[in-house]
DNA sequence: TTTTGTTATTGCAATATTACGATAAAGATT
DNA sequence: AATCTTTATCGTAATATTGCAATAACAAAA
């Protein structure tokens, strides 16, 4: 019965399907959009820019936190975000071994 | 209430959100990672590698094709799946913009 | 035509995600 | 200290995803 059985599927499988998930939310298309435009990446304006509450906002900010797509700096009472490229490179590179690939693999 | 307000974002972010989430399991990196390997990309032979039931691997395939990543052709009795490297192609697009903004975003 | 083989669909149960009000936590301001 | 500001967390309702047994659909084989 019902949602996922991870434990079948290899570590690496796993741990990228959890970064595309990160990714798989229009909300965090937007924060990340945002965060790559603007300097000052306070979490407040963020919530300003996004037609959603505060604590929705928050947490969809953990889940990018949490897979390392962006950092959080502590600044008194605020929290810097900002975009980690190191994630994005890494993420980038999936997509770079499949069209490297040499295979007669379109085949239908 | 709950669950997506997709109605609130751009096209191109709900699009993209959905070619992320096709991605967003491992079972369907899984089945990506085989179709890259093998020659013959018969569907029996996905369910015969993934310890998943044939309709959970079908309805694994349908989500992969809505979204372009494959394409299946009939050959009578049988479907043959492979990759479409144009839609991956289009996906490694987005990391390449992020990658390339020249910003101060590293401020954390 | 009946049977067999292959894939898709339906229906449903289990689980996960999404969203937000309420509230907590903690630094800043008065 | 009391209050304000900013962000995180908790609790919970609505919705979506996942997985599979049962079954349908349909071509191939007998």
């Amino acid at each position: 019965m019902g949602a996922s059985k991870s434990s079948y599927f290899t570590a690496s499988q796993n741990e990228l399907a959890r970064c595309f998930k990160a990714l798989a939310h229009p909300a965090r298309i937007a924060i990340i959009a945002h965060l790559l435009e603007v300097e000052a990446c306070v979490c407040g304006d963020i919530v300003e820019k996004l037609p959603l509450s505060q604590p929705t906002v928050s947490q969809h900010l953990r889940e990018l936190k949490e897979v390392g797509l962006i950092k959080g700096s502590i600044e008194g009472n605020r929290i810097c975000y900002c975009l980690d490229k190191t994630a994005f490179a890494n993420m980038q590179h999936y997509f770079d071994l499949i069209l490297q690939h040499k295979n007669a693999s379109e085949c239908c």
